[in-house]
DNA sequence: GAATCAAGTAACATACAAAGTATCTTGATA
DNA sequence: TATCAAGATACTTTGTATGTTACTTGATTC
């Protein structure tokens, strides 16, 4: 199945972002994702409503962060795209006759949303500059040598 | 995105299966799934090439559980299906030039092998037989009108 | 051995959501 | 007033599970 790329994407468009003051053009973080740039307002525009990047129209606009790097965690970003299904494998038919089904279904339901309580939890532990701090180790490594430029 | 549906239909049609001998065609389990023989025929193959299920042909063929319901758990039946992708996110470039996206993915790599490293055990400990203690249970909800029928 | 049944297989069609694209509008700045 | 950039709308493309048709292979029954 097809992949939705979107927090991952978002992920890499906010730490640019944090690395500087200038505002960045959609057309700038299209260039960033290999994208385009009414996709990249798509995928921010949760992100704008809930607070975390604001817009600026006309000369000089573009996007800017306007939450610390600390103040972000991946399930915020999450949400704000709308809390998309996690999950590729999913039920066949949410509400069958057969009693069967019914139990396969409970099965299913539990285990899924046990994973998604974990996943989530998970998502909430993780701050944008956690990952910050991963680029610039990662720097540093690529400055020895230890790392592919 | 539209979700990957064979591991619960796997798991209705198996314990189909191993509540009764007589074989089952594809065009029964179809009628159960409200689905397609060639459907059945193509999401079954990896079952029975993997010895979970045996198929038949000719008159009063179909297909057979070959192995007890205890002996089989979500995880078997998962591989079976050729190990299908679990999550619905993903990278959007596997193999970046850019650091802070190498740094993302590393991010996103962590948590999904974590999440999928749970997900797999959780399949793990799920026997057919634990699904059908739970259907016989709800057999008798059923039948002291607790559930609806 | 002819008819029938059922799996095996191949090729093609459909559905659907993320992603891509074109075009226009709104608002801000130079 | 011209230009830039987000906002918004409508449409196209793409990839994968699923659905469908048609044909082949093999087994059973009469």
């Amino acid at each position: 199945m097809r992949q939705d790329t979107r927090l991952s994407r978002l992920l890499h468009v906010l730490l640019h972002m944090a690395e500087t003051d200038q505002p960045l053009t959609s057309q700038d973080i299209a260039a960033m994702l290999g994208s385009n740039a009414v996709v990249v307002r798509r995928i921010m525009a949760g992100l704008r409503d809930d607070g975390y990047v604001a817009a600026e129209r006309g000369h000089g606009g573009g996007w800017r962060l306007v939450r610390r790097a600390e103040e972000i965690t991946l399930a915020d970003i999450y949400r704000s795209l709308g809390a998309p299904e996690l999950f590729a494998f999913g039920l066949s038919n949410p509400a069958p006759d057969c009693l069967v089904e019914r139990s396969v279904n409970a099965t299913m339901d539990e285990t899924i949303a046990a994973a998604t309580a974990a996943l989530m939890a998970k998502f909430t532990e993780i701050r944008l500059s956690d990952i910050q701090s991963d680029v610039a180790a990662r720097r540093t490594r690529v400055a020895a040598g230890q790392e592919p430029r």
